[in-house]
DNA sequence: TCAAATTAGATTGTATAAAATTAAATTGCT
DNA sequence: AGCAATTTAATTTTATACAATCTAATTTGA
């Protein structure tokens, strides 16, 4: 592949990453439009729900997003009644997120989002299986790499 | 997998693709910030150094961008130089795209980016290939699907 | 023991994204 | 030709993202 061809949008690794991500969250938004959150809220809810009473900190460390991004939008789940917000007695530093029952029952209502999404891309569990591993792997590097 | 295991974040394409997305573009900051340009506006560029003097639909099409998100971007653009907007004659509700000589200059820059994005990730050409199409697929996919 | 360094979170400023709305222009039909 | 329906670009509104900076709490080390 000589450079012209180098700089093609179709020979982009990351522009096709880029419009998959936006194209499927496109596909998630009047799904999770019927239990009022948006994507991002989603994420954060599949965390909590794994893992609750984490920190601000680690929360982002799961979801790649810094304070910038998470202040603003726990302060808004919190105002819908989804989470709390606590600093924690023992360092003061940091602020420890819990789920409200609201919070913890939505859950319930979301036991249908993943099939619903899998019916509308027509993937076979097999093909969502390997890409998914195969993109675990591009992530792993990349973290290693941006460490050093 | 049960419905809970489901819900989990490291069982979701879309969360691995969505942080990867991120991560990714996290490389290209500093790199295409040597240029002066984000990621959005390369992409951009990149459209552009293949195909000049799109209207903003079309290059919208092509980037799965609408005018919301290309409006404010593409003045950005013609403020700094790299381009510019002009209205068709033929039918003055599109906005044509042209690349100024700045921009279009800007290619001899970009040469050297993709080899460079390359050496940090640490993947192999063949990878890159293979991930790429399954990518593609996946974007036909919901393509398809959505125009229902 | 206390000043310096570190850390977590909040804030600020800039840049995307995308739905909904508005305004303008064109097209198709009569 | 004339006008209603359609198309299109731009605008507005809301919600992320993230770098950089700031503040307060904690830890470290001389």
């Amino acid at each position: 592949m000589n450079r012209d061809e180098m700089l093609k949008l179709d020979n982009q690794l990351c522009f096709v990453l880029y419009a998959c991500s936006r194209e499927i969250i496109r596909l998630y938004r009047p799904v999770l439009a019927e239990l009022g959150i948006t994507y991002t809220q989603y994420v954060v809810l599949m965390a909590l729900w794994e893992q609750e009473a984490v920190t601000l900190k680690e929360l982002g460390g799961r979801l790649y997003l810094d304070s910038g991004t998470l202040t603003p939008l726990l302060k808004k789940m919190e105002a819908a009644g989804l989470i709390t917000r606590m600093r924690c007695p023992e360092d003061e530093r940091n602020i420890r997120i819990l789920l409200t029952l609201q919070g913890r029952d939505l859950k319930h209502s979301a036991y249908r989002i993943p099939e619903k999404i899998l019916s509308m891309t027509q993937i076979t569990p097999e093909d969502v299986r390997h890409l998914k591993g195969q993109l675990n792997q591009l992530l792993q590097k990349i973290e290693v790499n941006s460490e050093k």
